[in-house]
RNA sequence: GCCCUGGUGGUGAAAUUGGUAGACACGCAGGACUUAAAAUCCUGUUUGCAGCAAUGCAAGUGCCGGUUCAAGUCCGGCCCGGGGCACCA
């Protein structure tokens, strides 16, 4: 009895107490601030960075950590191999889900950001991370958004100065107007727009800064925004579904409001040609290269018939100027200034009717929309080259953002105005010959045009050019570059994002001076928005009172160049110094997720490459490396009520009866089974809910949607970190898949892991045993294993493939338990392997083994190629591809051995069956293959 | 609709360069230890057919076709899931 009791007591001291291990050294490593990293250091920088979270109210659930240990393991990896790795982390805290909870409770955003953050850094300091917590950023922070505001303010007083081709002071501009007009600079914001030195000299204030405005890379303009009526607010496209509010469901137009705009299209080929300078997936370029959407093609003006008060005629962009003599019609965007002069008395009331239509539509279903529509104007335009009548129509499918909200149709070249042709019985014309079967629409450009004028017997690809020589030569038009991608729209009707530094003075916008910033975000008493489509600010009279512009800035404002306050967060004269960022310089590797590839991806390089422009840092793209981690899916489970009652019907007969699917809490559910007891505790309208059973139970149906709380499909991982603790956390989490894939999530192999977890400690200490570790010799097969492990681990570390290195991991000491090796020879080097992925146990057997200072800074483990070489090897033999045998050859034999050797070997002789081998492919360290 | 991406056993997945498909885990089944349970360990586990068995044969990486001595991997066409599409972050 006393016996068993002391046996259980001793066996206890030496099992793996990660409740215990992982507290201690957590605090162990605060205290001593481990993580501090200084500005300054002999060994050579490294800088990991995750893509900073957005504090919601829902807390951290499992998803958001993956992006989080992967870079964690990249960092503790970068630091065990010498460098000097800035990891830092920081809330992105300005945002509508703030404002939208302060509207429907009255809470001030700023108090439940911080909470969400108290609640996000407690979750995440759970997890073991090595973040130099002193460095934190909020972006709602004033301290922060001061440098926001500034760098506004830079953009605000700068143009993209063409010729030079990068940013300059605004200055220098206006020198060059008093000396020689624009003639020099083509206004990016109306390409029409010339004036001479003197007459700047002459235009008033207003007028000249109204000009400043159309070439600042900050400027005012007008856009349109979903305007909800009834809600008296602007709406993001995410909060309007089916042309109605999601909210209330209440309509939903379009209304032109005064926006501010980055100019982001003067950057659209730097961000192109960026692209070749950094290492962004395939993919990742791909989306951004064809969301900036550049092409080339022609402008070209058409005259309209019979209409004479038109400044000129109408202008299409086309990137197809050889099928000019194939336009069958010509379609125009319902917001198109000329809506209104072309269309006829009689087309009038459809015109109208119409307009009103699309209204009502968001730009997301006016291109997702397979239903044609459209009006026909009851106007003609007159094709430049042989005079002929063409119908003018408006259709929603062209928009009016794009080239110049105008195109012309060529049926037999492109699918949408074949359809549209189609539907609306409008004849067409073939220009292809065979290349159009009068079924499907032909894009080729390789057919000889006919009917084409001039341009017949030519080769469309080489008509192009001909036709825009032409087309310059009339004076009808000009060869032109386009870019899909438009300005970036920075304002917003909302309270809780950064004040623009702006006061309106008679109509003109003036900067703060750098003395008053930051210019702090006031009290309110309520959020909700103001006057015309204005932001709450607009309710404050202290506000307007100061001319105070009353937009704020959108999220992505603090997002984009918040990467450089980190290398310098306490900085008050200067957003980072510049020696500083030159030291840090760029970030060398950015783990985030793919929804962020066009929007704040394309914005901080484009921040980047401005303050680099002004000198302000020394490189001009923010992300050397960009890692895209995959999202993690929730799993929902659903109950079904059958309609009118509270009784549940399990999955497997729901279709027996008419019912409500309904979600319920994945935590309620162990598998598809649904504890009934709990549900009827869960909410009060439940308690009393009936159960109709299949086999005795209830089960659930599984859909995979984005994990929210609204679905009840989010894990905590608080729960899992209690239970298995960090490190198997942290192990699962990567052993699930590459972090690069999307994955719902799924709890169940974490036994696997954890047992792992477990082996590994038996290794050092044994249950009944007590300490196994020794100081014997290792043998050659133990070293084997050894650097097989470091060999695999290095590498896959190297190119993010975590799961694999767990699986490496489990290898290793699963082959290490075979061999019964308990030698801390090999042992410590393991472990200093493993630090990056389970930091806290290998700290603590690294104590143990007796060893000085911290596994946090141990001497990386170094491969050594001749303890793993083998000198020959027993190869799979194939014949015609199909494997028949093997084998053994020695490591180092070359082809016309191997060739011999197949030759004399009965074994393979047996399947060649008689025939003489044509060739025998001896591949490299794979296998052998004979063909015959 | 457009752009990107994924699809491999009962499950998560591996296969780094076109070269033995299913490593490593989970689950399941059987066994050992135990009064029992937990923990731990061992064996088996793609499918079909044959065999007492070792094993052998055939098929097999969403579907259809192609290139190649050889295809999960490359090419063409299709189906399905996920992400983005400019005011969610």
């Amino acid at each position: 009895m006393s016996d068993n009791f002391s046996t259980t007591e001793q066996s206890g001291q030496n099992e793996y107490r990660f409740r215990e291990i992982e507290p201690k050294w957590r605090e162990h490593w605060k205290q001593s601030n481990v993580y501090r990293v200084s500005n300054k250091s002999n060994k050579p920088k490294f800088y990991v960075l995750d893509m900073f979270p957005y504090p919601s109210g829902a807390g951290l659930h499992v998803g958001h950590p993956l992006g989080y240990i992967a870079s964690d393991i990249y960092s503790r990896y970068k630091r065990l191999k010498g460098f000097n790795v800035l990891h830092p982390m920081g809330f992105d805290s300005f945002g509508l889900p703030a404002e939208q909870y302060a509207l429907d409770t009255g809470q001030h955003p700023a108090d439940t950001t911080r909470n969400n953050i108290s609640t996000f850094k407690m979750q995440l300091d759970n997890i073991g991370f090595s973040y130099d917590w002193s460095r934190e950023i909020r972006t709602s922070d004033p301290s922060y958004y001061k440098w926001t505001q500034w760098i506004f303010l830079e953009l605000f007083d700068s143009f993209y100065n063409r010729n030079t081709r990068k940013a300059e002071k605004i200055g220098v501009l206006i020198s060059a107007f008093e000396k020689e007009g624009n003639q020099s600079f083509v206004c990016p914001g109306d390409d029409t727009l010339r004036f001479t030195a003197d007459e700047w000299e002459n235009f008033d204030e207003g007028r000249r800064q109204d000009i400043l405005m159309n070439y600042r890379l900050s400027f005012c303009g007008y856009g349109e925004v979903n305007w909800c009526e009834a809600l008296g607010t602007v709406l993001a496209n995410d909060e309007v579904v089916n042309g109605v509010s999601e909210r209330g469901g209440f309509p939903v137009v379009k209304k032109k409001l005064r926006q501010w705009y980055l100019r982001i299209t003067e950057y659209a080929d730097r961000l192109l040609e960026g692209l070749s300078t950094v290492d962004f997936s395939d993919a990742m370029k791909e989306m951004q290269t064809n969301w900036i959407g550049k092409s080339s093609g022609a402008e070209i003006v058409f005259e309209l018939d019979g209409i004479d008060n038109a400044a000129e005629g109408l202008r299409v962009y086309t990137t197809r100027p050889d099928t000019i003599f194939g336009v069958d019609f010509m379609v125009i965007a319902p917001e198109h200034p000329l809506v209104d002069l072309l269309k006829t008395d009689q087309q009038q009331g459809a015109v109208d009717e119409y307009i009103t239509y699309v209204k009502s539509r968001s730009e997301r279903e006016r291109m997702a929309e397979k239903k044609i529509t459209g009006v026909f104007t009851g106007a003609y335009a007159l094709n430049p080259f042989n005079q002929e009548k063409i119908p003018v129509w408006i259709s929603e499918y062209v928009l009016a953002g794009y080239g110049t909200g105008a195109i012309m149709a060529v049926p037999c070249g492109d699918e949408r105005d074949l359809r549209f042709a189609r539907h609306f019985d409008i004849p067409v014309t073939n220009i292809i010959g065979d290349y159009f079967n009068g079924e499907e629409a032909n894009a080729t450009k390789d057919a000889i045009l006919q009917h084409s004028g001039f341009l017949t017997g030519l080769v469309m690809r080489d008509a192009i050019d001909v036709v825009i020589n032409a087309i310059e030569e009339k004076g009808i038009g000009i060869r032109r570059t386009n870019y899909k991608m438009r300005d970036a729209a920075f304002s917003r009707q909302r309270y809780w994002g950064e004040p623009f530094p702006i006061s309106w003075i008679d109509a003109v916008a003036v900067p703060l001076s750098q003395q008053e910033l930051p210019l702090e975000l006031p009290v309110v008493e309520s959020y909700r928005p103001g006057p015309n489509g204005e932001g709450p600010l607009a309710n404050l009279p202290e506000w307007t009172s100061r001319h105070l512009e009353t937009n704020t800035m959108p999220g992505y404002a603090g997002s984009s160049w918040y990467f450089l306050r980190y290398m310098d967060p306490f900085n008050e004269t200067s957003f980072c110094e510049r020696s500083i960022s030159d030291y840090w310089n760029q970030v060398d590797v950015y783990i985030g997720g793919t929804e962020h590839a066009v929007g704040h991806l394309l914005y901080s390089r484009m921040w980047t490459k401005i303050l680099f422009d002004l000198g302000y840092i020394g490189f001009d793209e923010p992300f050397k490396k960009l890692v895209n981690q995959g999202m993690i899916q929730g799993s929902s489970r659903f109950v079904y009520r059958i309609k009118g009652t509270n009784q549940f019907v399990s999955a497997g007969l729901k279709n027996n009866y008419d019912t409500d699917q309904i979600h319920v809490d994945v935590n309620l559910v162990d598998g598809v089974e649904l504890d009934m007891d709990a549900f009827r505790k869960w909410r009060p309208e439940y308690a009393d809910a009936g159960f109709i059973l299949e086999d005795e139970k209830y089960l659930c149906g599984i859909e995979v949607e984005k994990m929210s709380k609204s679905k009840f499909n989010t894990v905590n991982p608080d729960q899992l970190v209690a239970r298995y603790g960090a490190d198997t956390f942290r192990m699962y989490e990567m052993f699930l898949g590459p972090v690069e894939m999307s994955k719902p999530w799924d709890t169940k192999g974490i036994e696997g892991v954890h047992r792992f977890l477990k082996k590994f400690w038996r290794l050092f200490y044994d249950e009944v045993r007590g300490q196994v570790w020794n100081n014997d010799k290792a043998t050659a097969a133990e070293l084997k294993v050894l650097h097989q492990t470091i060999r695999r681990i290095e590498n896959d570390t190297e190119r993010f493939s975590f799961n694999t290195a767990v699986s490496g991991f489990m290898i290793a000491v699963n082959e290490l338990a075979d061999l019964d090796c308990h030698k801390k020879e090999i042992l410590e080097k393991i472990l200093v392997l493993l630090v990056p992925y389970a930091p806290h146990i290998a700290e603590e057997l690294w104590q143990k083994l007796g060893n000085a200072g911290s596994a946090l800074d141990a001497p990386y483990p170094v491969f050594e190629p001749s303890l793993v070489a083998e000198s020959t090897k027993e190869y799979p033999v194939s014949v015609n591809g199909k494997l028949r045998t093997t084998m053994v050859v020695s490591l180092d034999a070359t082809q016309a051995m191997v060739d011999e050797m197949v030759l004399a070997n009965e074994v393979v002789q047996k399947w060649l069956d008689g025939n003489t081998p044509k060739k025998i492919i001896f591949v490299k360290n794979k296998m052998i293959n004979v063909v015959i």
